[in-house]
RNA sequence: GGCCCUAUCGUCUAAUGGCUAGGACAUCACCCUCUCACGGUGGUAAUCGGGGUUCGACUCCCCGUAGGGUCACCA
C-alpha cells in the first residue's frame, strides 16, 4: 500500500478539529481512521486545534475533544493550535502578495463601510488529485473565482491556514470527511503558489443520522461522553466506529485497538455514507463487556450494590448475560436484581401457590420443606453446580414446575428472575433458608 | 440550480466478469426451559431503473433516478 511513498518519508496524519462545538461520532471516526493509518505505518498522528475563529472557539470544546480522544485511546504525537502559527501565516501571506499570487481587494461591506480582504488570484483550469478512496477527482476551478484567503494580513481563513500548517508539519496524508472534497482543489492551488508539494488525500464518506440526514454539529451533536456515561466501553466504540465504513474483507467483526492497527487499510474504506446504528454499537459493547474479568467489570463499570462486594462479584455473570451497557447493569442492580441484596422480601401467597396441583398448600409446603433439608447440607456459599446437582433430581422426580416455581419465587419474590440454583449460590445458605421460612410462613 | 461524490437485505457490509448473491445487527419461528435472560437451530429480507459491452454481469460503459456534499470575510 502506498508503495509510491518515498522510503524515508514518515507517514504523518493529523486530526484538525475546530473547537466551536461538540464533535460527533462522525468527526471522531475520521480521527480513528487517521490514527489507525498512521500507527499502521509506524508514523505520527497529530492533533491540531483549528482555533482561528476566535469568536466561536472555546476552551470547553477543546477540552472535550482532548478528553474524548484520550478516552478512545487515540493518542497523539504532537498537539498544536493553529493560532500559534500566526507569525508564519502572515509571512507567507505577504509572500503570496509579493509574488502576485494574491492581492488585497477593496470590498464594500454592509452599509457604506469599505473593507479590505485578501484574495487568491485564481489561475483557473482543471485541478485534479488522486483520492486514495475514490480515485481521481477533477474539478474546474474557474468557477471558484478569486477566492478569499484572509480577512486581513493577520486573519488568514481556513483554506490558507490549513495548507500552511499541513506543509509545515510535513503531513503526508490528509484523511478527512467527504465534505472537504470540494475544498481540496483550492487548497491545492494555494500549495502550488506557495511551492509546497501536495500530500495524499483520503476523503471519508460521511456518517448519517438514522433519518438519513447529515450528522451535524447543530443537530444532535453531543459530546462523546454520552457514550461513556451510558456505560459504553471505549474499545467497543472504537471497534464500532472502525467498522462503520471499513471492513477487512471477511466476516470478522471484533477487533481490539492493536488488531485494528494491524488490519486497517484505507483502500478498503467504503465509498458511500453509513448510518450510525446504536443497536449494533450496543451488541458490540456487550461483546467487549463479556470479555472483562469480574473485577474489571465492576471497576470499569463503576458498579455498586449494597452488601459486601463478594455478593456483587457473584452477580456479575448474570449481568454479563443480560445487559448491553454498564448503565443497564446498574439499573438491573437497583431494580430487577435488588432482591439479591435485600434483607426482607415480600411474598404474595397466590403467586407462591401458582403451581400448586391440589388447590391447597400441601404440595408446595412439602417441597419447600424438603428443599430446605437439602440446603442445610450446603456450605455457606455453595457453587451453582453443587446446588443444581443436589436439587434438580428432586425437582425432576416431583415435577419441576411444582418444585422450582415456589422455590424460585420464595427466593426472589419476583415473577421473573434468574433460576433458583443461581440465586442460592449468590445469596448463600443462610439467607436462602430464611427466605424459604418466610415463604412457608404465609402458607 | 452549478459543480463534486455515492448507490447490494430495515441497518453495517462480503462477493472487484463465472456460486442457490455470503456474514453480522435487528426481526420472526422453533428448540432449550419453573419464569426471565443466555444459548442453539432455522426463516423472511437486497443487487435503484433503462440501455449497452460480453458466451456470461452486483461487478465495466452510457443515460436516467434517488441520496449526500459543496458553492462564506466558518472550519
Amino acid at each position: 500500500m502506498n508503495s509510491d511513498l518515498p522510503h524515508k518519508e514518515v507517514v504523518h496524519t493529523r486530526f484538525a478539529p475546530s473547537p466551536t462545538g461538540f464533535l460527533h461520532s462522525g468527526n471522531y471516526r475520521t480521527a480513528v481512521f487517521s490514527f489507525l493509518f498512521a500507527k499502521q505505518h509506524e508514523g505520527l498522528f497529530s492533533l491540531r486545534i483549528e482555533d482561528t475563529d476566535t469568536q466561536r472557539s472555546k476552551k470547553e470544546y477543546e477540552d472535550a475533544i482532548i478528553d474524548s480522544l484520550t478516552w478512545l485511546g487515540l493518542t497523539w504525537d504532537t498537539h498544536t493550535r493553529q493560532s500559534e502559527n500566526r507569525q508564519r501565516h502572515r509571512e507567507l501571506l505577504k509572500k503570496l502578495i509579493a509574488s502576485n499570487h494574491a492581492y488585497i481587494s477593496q470590498e464594500t461591506g454592509a452599509g457604506d463601510e469599505r473593507k479590505e480582504v485578501i484574495r487568491f488570484r485564481n489561475p483557473g483550469g482543471i485541478v485534479s488529485f488522486i483520492d486514495i478512496i475514490r480515485g481521481e477527482v477533477s474539478v474546474d476551478v474557474s468557477d471558484l473565482g478569486d477566492f478569499v484567503i484572509a480577512k486581513s494580513i493577520d486573519e488568514p481563513i481556513f483554506h490558507f491556514a490549513v495548507v500552511v500548517d499541513d506543509a509545515d508539519a510535513n503531513i503526508t496524508h490528509i484523511i478527512r470527511g467527504e465534505d472537504h472534497i470540494s475544498n481540496t482543489p483550492r487548497q491545492i492551488l494555494i500549495q502550488r503558489a506557495l511551492g509546497f508539494s501536495t500530500p495524499q488525500y483520503a476523503h471519508l464518506p460521511l456518517i448519517l443520522a438514522p433519518d438519513h440526514s447529515k450528522l451535524s454539529k447543530r443537530k444532535g451533536a453531543r459530546p462523546l461522553t454520552v457514550y461513556r456515561d451510558m456505560g459504553i466501553l471505549p474499545e467497543a466504540l472504537l471497534n464500532y466506529l472502525a467498522l462503520l465504513g471499513w471492513n477487512r474483507g471477511d466476516d470478522r467483526e471484533f477487533f481490539s485497538r492493536e488488531e485494528l492497527i494491524k488490519a486497517f487499510s484505507l483502500e478498503r474504506v467504503q465509498k458511500s455514507g453509513a448510518q450510525f446504528d446504536e443497536t449494533k454499537l450496543l451488541s458490540i459493547n456487550r461483546h467487549w463487556m463479556r470479555q472483562l474479568s469480574v473485577d474489571e467489570y465492576i471497576s470499569r463499570g463503576a458498579l455498586n450494590a449494597p452488601r459486601e462486594s463478594e455478593r456483587l462479584h457473584r452477580v456479575v455473570p448474570l449481568l454479563k448475560e443480560r445487559v448491553h451497557t454498564f448503565e443497564q447493569a446498574q439499573e438491573l442492580l437497583n431494580g430487577e436484581f435488588s432482591f439479591l441484596f435485600e434483607k426482607i422480601i415480600t411474598i404474595d401467597r397466590d403467586i407462591l401457590l401458582k403451581k400448586e396441583p391440589l388447590g391447597n398448600t400441601e404440595t408446595t409446603r412439602t417441597h419447600l420443606v424438603e428443599i430446605k433439608k437439602k440446603i442445610e447440607t450446603f456450605s455457606e456459599t455453595p457453587t451453582f453446580e453443587k446446588v443444581h446437582d443436589t436439587l434438580m433430581p428432586y425437582a425432576d422426580e416431583k415435577g419441576r414446575a411444582q418444585v422450582l416455581w415456589p422455590l424460585r419465587y420464595a427466593l426472589s419474590g419476583a415473577i421473573h428472575s434468574p433460576d433458583p440454583f443461581i440465586i442460592i449460590s449468590i445469596i448463600g445458605k443462610k439467607e436462602s433458608l430464611q427466605r424459604i421460612d418466610s415463604a412457608l410462613a404465609v402458607l
